[in-house]
DNA sequence: TGTTGAGGAAATGTGATAAC
DNA sequence: GTTATCACATTTCCTCAACA
């Protein structure tokens, strides 16, 4: 935990970066605070990480294991959305549609806090900007927020029930809402990057409670025992999450989706990781994920370098959630084998869940 | 010593196109 | 017609140098 830097942000209500590292670990901390003791094992770890990041996508209702796009009514993963989501609901014991709420916590609580904040500045920030357009005062310059576009939309759509026109502080309002409450959920994404890292290692040190184990979060390669540093002038190489024990350093990369291109990454990580290894022992390369595609899954449960597998484990924060996801679908030939080959991997344990690898670090 | 602003890095999402 | 890939969009936070 030492070593972030916490500037001003630990006061109470003078959150600076609602979505920073140092306001995140606090939330994190506040979220366990409430959590009963006998709750953080590995067994609840997959319920934490889904209480706490997993969100419910805004145009279909549904609990997010897709893209989007795909997950609309009538395409392929509309069906696997709506069983995951009842998956779901079942397992965290709620109802289908109160599950919005017993979710996303994280994102929820950050939001609430930049909302704060925006409002604490406001009356700063709209003072300087009347100076800044002082000299401008009367030529007939667009107000900020300006969108008639919109307010044309919504005085089409409302017509006749608008009793009468308002003025155009009001239309500024409404726009600046709208705008607000539209451009939140691409804030996500830098909770869904950093956050899952963050999450992971509290929900480690807190489920194996060992006295020789520590954990790290985006630390650079050269700064873990055993890894050199790489030659002068190379920017570091930061590992997303790594455990080391005196028996074994795990580096762990942790990507809440997979994306093509970032699976080329994880071979050029893995060669700087085995060209900076210098203390002549073995080490693990670990992949925790919550991707559902399984195609994806496959191939990092697949990948080789030279002629062994690169990842030690694949570990999917909740491989239950899987098997009830793809169910007996499979639309495409190609696709019903790749779930067969993935839920294979489980069998055989070569794609585990994180209540698994927990249990084997705990107990080790 | 503290503040500010520019640039960089990192994350996921999305649309277009190529490949099968 | 579907899947993979590419290129880019969007957003935020962090770092560091310049400045008061």
């Amino acid at each position: 935990m030492a070593g972030s830097n916490n500037h001003k942000n630990t006061e109470a209500g003078s959150i600076k970066s609602a979505f920073g590292a140092a306001n995140r670990a606090r939330l994190i901390n506040a979220y366990f605070a409430q959590q009963s003791e006998e709750n953080i094992t590995p067994d609840q770890a997959w319920a934490h990480v889904y209480r706490l990041l997993l969100w419910v996508d805004q145009t279909t209702g549904l609990g997010h294991c897709y893209e989007s796009d795909k997950s609309q009514p009538g395409k392929r993963w509309y069906a696997r959305s709506l069983a995951f989501h009842d998956w779901l609901s079942t397992a965290l014991g709620v109802a289908p549609d109160e599950l919005a709420k017993q979710i996303d916590w994280l994102f929820l609580q950050a939001a609430e806090d930049l909302a704060a904040n925006v409002i604490r500045q406001a009356a700063n920030v709209t003072a300087k900007a009347e100076t800044q357009r002082k000299p401008y005062q009367g030529r007939g310059f667009p107000r900020p927020g300006e969108d008639p576009e919109l307010v044309t939309i919504v005085r089409e759509t409302l017509g006749r029930y608008l009793g009468s026109e308002p003025p155009p502080e009001v239309w500024d309002k409404l726009v600046q809402r709208v705008r607000q409450y539209l451009a939140l959920e691409n804030k996500r994404k830098n909770l869904v990057g950093e956050g899952f890292e963050d999450v992971l290692a509290q929900v480690l040190q807190r489920t194996c409670r060992r006295d020789d184990m520590e954990v790290f979060t985006r630390r650079a390669l050269h700064e873990l025992q055993g890894f050199n540093r790489m030659r002068a002038g190379d920017k570091p190489n930061k590992v997303d999450v790594s455990v080391i024990r005196p028996s074994m350093r795990t580096l762990v990369t942790a990507k809440w989706s997979v994306r093509a291109d970032r699976e080329k990454q994880f071979v050029t990580d893995f060669t700087d990781y085995v060209n900076a290894e210098s203390d002549r022992k073995p080490f693990e390369y670990i992949f925790v994920t919550n991707e559902f595609d399984p195609a994806r899954l496959m191939r990092a449960c697949e990948q080789l370098v030279g002629n062994a597998l690169m990842f030690k484990h694949v570990v999917h924060i909740s491989t239950d959630a899987i098997k009830a996801t793809y169910g007996l679908s499979g639309e495409g030939k190609d696709e019903a084998a790749s779930m067969q080959r993935v839920l294979k991997h489980i069998d055989e344990g070569r794609l585990i869940s994180l209540e698994q690898w927990l249990a084997g670090l705990k107990s080790e």
